[in-house]
RNA sequence: GCCCCCAUCGUCUAGCGGCCUAGGAUAUCAGGUUCUCAUCCUGAAGACACGGGUUCGAGUCCCGUUGGGGGUGCCA
């Protein structure tokens, strides 16, 4: 409702252009993120376009994992694969006619010429280029093989591309955060439109899919920047209308390196915990989308004034273009967990729940096994939590049998043996304290340890420790009387007495 | 190599010619709170890449240098 009031005609229509080659990157989640506020803040419409036409870099699922990813991320369309729309289809693929039809129309007014070079040639060209220590420009033959000589070449069965004929002058890129970028003519060279498969090309699919598809505005990454003049060059040639372009900061690690696959390789190569570079890695390591969104969307944009801590719907009324900055970033981890740990203290305990459950269920974790009653429990106990992955350490001593609890040797050695074995010694005390205890209850159980604790003018930890020791076999844990209560008695007291068997170690 | 973009604390950034002895966040360090871990509280330290201009006045404008990044595919 809200959104059609704001509606306007000649609203906003943005894109999201996935490639289905994995999941979805914090990269392109910034992306996605950034078009869908300014679509969503205009009341226009978000297009989901799955760019499929390198069938060789296809990989199985990808789409439905991206799409699950945006979900999870809070991120929705308008139109798309899944929900259709008037500009479908969504996915290239299924678009082939369209674009052979464009490539068609450029071929009858010259602005496009079949090139009978193989990839082959071309490869060789390029060594060549090399060697001469340069990179190849495409030289326009001459004269242009004619539209016969295309045709016979097809006929011949010959695989043969088209090439759009760049005009001959410079083109000027109107960017809204960059300015214009004037790129000399000499720099632009005849490009493939049509592979030798008969598929457009990467930048032909986009210039006549945010053609048909009506997409007012683009915001992409900045490495797309040299390929606009392209992009620019083709829409003139066809008729067509130039969107405006914004074009956004890169996102690199805090190194200056590229975030990307070859980070996981080399952490896992090194027996290291492969860091987070896809949404699903952030999903699974216990992250809240509410985090990850707010702290990606201070990544090239600032509101301009000293606030940080925002949700979608403020950083939908405040996210200007014009305040999307130039410079590229790095993505500092530690800022994001301070970021999840303030939005985990904020969410409502119903939200809290369920993404908790989220977590589970994606990251494969115990506590997917755990009824509401418990997690609901554990995160109150867990209050103060990083991410999600704290709640599930915290958590684990819940889901082992209680005769195969692994005793950490140095938390029994410091809490339990130590001072000639005060803390054995507490055990005891402890089990039959909590074994009369008329019912099992957070207040009981802390009023019975406090007790203790004055009686014998001890600190709570001296009665604590040794309890959270043999119940849980660590040092960490959640406060003691909800690790018990978590626990329940009977597994509690059983504990206590197979940790008493510690006392000598075989 | 060539073309293009960029440049404030370690990091994300505020700053759009005087309001800057440069603000916030995070990280760091030092204290404090706490039954563990985490949280939380207080304080400290920390930046305008360099060199020229323009101007009464420059972090803010211009040029150059250096540095970083992107592009240079029948990938997207």
């Amino acid at each position: 409702m809200k959104r059609k009031d704001r509606m306007s005609f000649g609203a906003v229509r943005v894109r999201f252009a996935p490639s289905p080659t994995g999941y979805l990157h914090v990269g392109g989640a910034r992306t996605a993120l950034f078009n869908w506020v300014l679509a969503r803040q205009a009341g226009g419409a978000v297009v989901l376009r799955v760019e499929d036409t390198d069938r060789s870099r296809h990989v199985e699922d990808s789409v439905g994992k991206i799409l699950d990813d945006l979900r999870w991320l809070g991120l929705d369309w308008d139109e798309g694969p899944d929900v259709g729309g008037d500009h479908g289809p969504y996915f290239q693929s299924h678009r082939l006619d369209l674009y052979t039809g464009h490539v068609q129309r450029l071929l009858d007014s010259g602005d496009a010429y079949y090139a009978l070079e193989t990839p082959e040639e071309l490869a060789a060209l390029r060594g060549d280029a090399k060697e001469r220590k340069g990179v190849l420009k495409y030289q326009r033959p001459d004269p242009l093989p004619t539209v016969e000589q295309g045709l016979a070449a097809r006929a011949d069965g010959r695989l043969i591309t088209v090439r759009f004929k760049m005009p001959e002058r410079d083109i000027v890129v109107h960017d809204e955060v960059l300015g214009e970028v004037r790129i000399p003519r000499e720099e632009l060279e005849d490009f493939v439109i049509q592979k030798n498969d008969g598929g457009p090309t990467y930048h032909f699919a986009c210039v006549v899919d945010d053609e048909l598809m009506n997409i007012t505005h683009v915001l992409r990454g900045q490495e797309h920047l040299m390929n606009t003049p392209k992009h620019v060059a083709m829409q003139e040639a066809l008729g067509f209308k130039t969107p405006v372009y914004v074009h956004l900061p890169l996102i690199f690690n805090m190194d200056g390196s590229k975030m990307g696959k070859r980070d996981k390789e080399k952490a896992i190569k090194a027996g290291l915990e492969p860091p987070e570079i896809d949404v699903h890695d952030f999903r699974a390591a216990g992250y809240l989308p509410e985090a990850l969104l707010n702290f990606i969307s201070l990544l090239g944009w600032s509101p301009g004034d000293d606030r940080e801590q925002m949700d979608l719907a403020e950083t939908i009324n405040r996210f200007t273009v014009s305040r999307v900055g130039a410079a590229n970033a790095k993505f500092d981890r530690d800022k994001l967990v301070a970021f999840n740990t303030d939005w985990a203290a904020r969410v409502d305990a119903e939200r809290s729940l369920e993404a908790l459950r989220d977590f589970a269920h994606v990251s494969g974790s115990p506590l997917a096994g755990a009824d509401d009653k418990t997690l609901a429990h554990l995160l109150r106990a867990c209050a103060g939590m990083r991410t999600f992955r704290d709640v599930e350490n915290k958590s684990a001593f819940l889901f082992v049998e209680d005769d195969s609890i692994a005793y950490d040797e140095k938390a029994v050695r410091k809490v339990l043996a130590k001072n000639e074995g005060a803390g054995f010694a507490m055990l005891d005390t402890l089990l039959s304290t909590l074994r009369d205890l008329d019912s099992w209850e957070a207040d009981l159980i802390d009023g019975a340890l406090k007790a203790i604790c004055e009686s014998r003018d001890l600190k709570l930890g001296a009665v604590a420790q040794p309890l959270r020791v043999a119940v849980t076999g660590t040092t960490v844990s959640p406060p003691i009387q909800d690790t018990l209560v978590l626990l329940g008695r009977e597994r509690t007291l059983k504990r206590i007495e197979i940790a008493g068997k510690q006392k000598a170690p075989a």
